[in-house]
DNA sequence: CCGTCAATTAATGTATGCGTTATTGGATTC
DNA sequence: GAATCCAATAACGCATACATTAATTGACGG
C-alpha cells in the first residue's frame, strides 16, 4: 500500500451511490489499475462494485468530461491514454493558468499563515530527499503543493481547470518519476516561489513558477523521447 | 429569431436521444430561454423535449460539468447565474488561456489562407460597425473569431477550456452588449493580433490579444458595477 | 395563537427490462 | 482455400418501475 492517493476531490462517504462509484473508478484510473487503452463494461464495473449499471454509467460521463475515458458507443469506456502530444497539451495549458495562480494569490499578499500548507509540502519534498531519497512520498508533497496553491488562487474555475489536467497527468507523472533526475532543482523552485510571494514580488513570483513548470515539461518530454514511450 | 447561435459544440443531427436532449438544452440556457437561477425538473423537460428521464439526467450531468446548471440533489437543477465574482473569474481564465493560444498559433507561422475564417470574422466585424450598427451580428462575428482562435491554437484541451468559460459568459456578453461604447477598438485589436500573427512577432501578437482581453474585462467589470447588477 | 410533529406527496436516485445495433463466428459458395 | 453473408450474441441506449428522501401541509397540543 502506497498510502491514500491525493486526488483534487474531497472524498466524502459518498451517501450517493453515483458518487461511490465515481470516486472508486476515477481512484482505480489514477492508481493505474486499470491500464490506459483497456476496456471496461458497464456491467462489469456495476458487478465489481456492486451497483447496477445507472450510477455506472452516470460516472462513466462525468470521467469522459474530465478526460479520464473515453465512452465508445457499443464498446464500454476505454481508459484514456496519453500520447506525447497529450503531455505537450497538458503542459502547456499547466504553463498557462499555474503561474496565472501564482500571481493571483502574490497579489493578495498573503501572510505567513496562510501559506503553511505550500510550506508543509516544502518540508516535506526536502525531507523525503534527505538519506534515502523517497520518491513516493516526494511526489505526494509535490502534488499536494499544486492542488494547495490551486485552492489557494481564489479563483475556483482557474483551480478546477489545474486539477483537471493534473489528474490527466498524474499516472504519466508518477511512472516517469524514478526515470527523472532527482528533483533537488525542482525542490527548490518550490521553496523560492513561496518565498517570492511572501515577499510581495509578483512577478518574480510568477516568472520562478513559469520556468518551473517549462523546466518540467521539458524533463518528461526528453525522458518520453528517449524512452520511444507512446502510450501512458 | 436573431439566428443560429454559435456555439463550441459541432451541433449534428443527434442520432442518441441524450445528444439531442443536451444540445436543446445547451441552446436553450444560451438563448436565455431559462433565465439563471431558474429550476428545472427532470421530468418538465422529458415531456417538454419528448424524452425520458434518462438522457434528461445524463445532459444534465454534462451540463453541470461545464458550469452551465447545477443539480441540487432531490431538487432538480438550477440555471448558473453569474455573480459579478464568477465575472472576474472567468475572465481571469480568459487572459491566461487566451494569449496562451495566440501564441501557439503565432509561433506555427500560419500563412494567411489558415487564418482566412479569423480574417472573415474581422471583416464581419467591421462590416456590422458601418452605418447603423449591427450589434447582434458584431457579437456573432466577434464569438466566431474567439471559438476559430480556440480552434487553430493546436491544443484540444486548450481550445476546450476556452470555449468552456466563453459559454459561461455567453449571456452576460450579450446582456452588456448594448450597455458598452460601440466596440470599434475591440475590432481593431483583433485586425492588429491577425496582422502579429501573419508578421511572425509572437510577442507582440500575445501581448495585444492581452491587452485586449484586459480592457474587455475591464469594460464588463465597471458595467456590472455601475449598473449594479448582482446576477445574471 | 404558535410551534412542533407526523403524514402525505412529490421528485430524485437506482434498478431493471426491452429494443437496437454492432460485432463475431461459422457456414456456404465461388 | 478464401471471401462473403447470415445468424446469434453481447452490450448499450432508453424507458419505466420502484425505493428513498426531503419538503410541505395540516392537525394537535401547549
Amino acid at each position: 500500500m502506497i498510502g491514500t492517493l491525493i486526488t483534487s476531490d474531497t472524498l466524502q462517504p459518498a451517501r450517493r451511490s453515483t458518487d461511490a462509484v465515481y470516486a472508486q473508478l476515477k481512484q482505480h484510473i489514477l492508481d493505474n489499475r486499470y491500464p490506459p487503452g483497456a476496456q471496461i463494461l458497464e456491467s462489469e464495473i456495476a458487478a465489481e462494485l456492486d451497483a447496477s449499471r445507472t450510477p455506472v454509467r452516470e460516472a462513466f460521463v462525468r470521467l469522459q468530461q474530465e478526460g479520464l475515458l473515453e465512452i465508445v458507443p457499443r464498446h464500454g469506456a476505454r481508459i484514456s491514454a496519453l500520447s506525447p502530444g497529450d503531455m505537450r497539451e497538458i503542459y502547456e495549458v499547466l504553463m498557462s493558468l499555474e503561474p496565472t495562480a501564482v500571481e493571483l494569490l502574490a497579489r493578495r499578499k498573503p501572510d505567513r499563515a496562510e501559506l503553511a500548507g505550500l510550506i508543509a509540502s516544502c518540508d516535506a519534498m526536502e525531507a523525503a530527499l534527505e538519506g534515502t531519497p523517497d520518491l513516493q512520498a516526494w511526489a505526494a508533497a509535490d502534488e499536494a503543493f499544486h492542488l494547495n496553491l490551486a485552492r489557494l488562487c481564489g479563483n475556483k474555475r482557474l483551480a478546477g481547470m489545474i486539477m483537471q489536467v493534473w489528474d490527466q497527468a498524474h499516472r504519466a507523472r508518477m511512472f516517469t518519476l524514478s526515470l527523472r533526475p532527482l528533483p533537488v532543482q525542482s525542490t527548490a523552485e518550490h521553496r523560492a516561489v513561496v518565498e517570492a510571494i511572501l515577499a510581495g514580488n509578483v512577478e518574480r513570483a510568477r516568472e520562478i513558477y513559469h520556468e518551473h513548470r517549462k523546466r518540467g515539461g521539458l524533463e518528461l518530454t526528453t525522458i518520453i523521447e528517449r524512452h520511444g514511450i507512446q502510450r501512458l
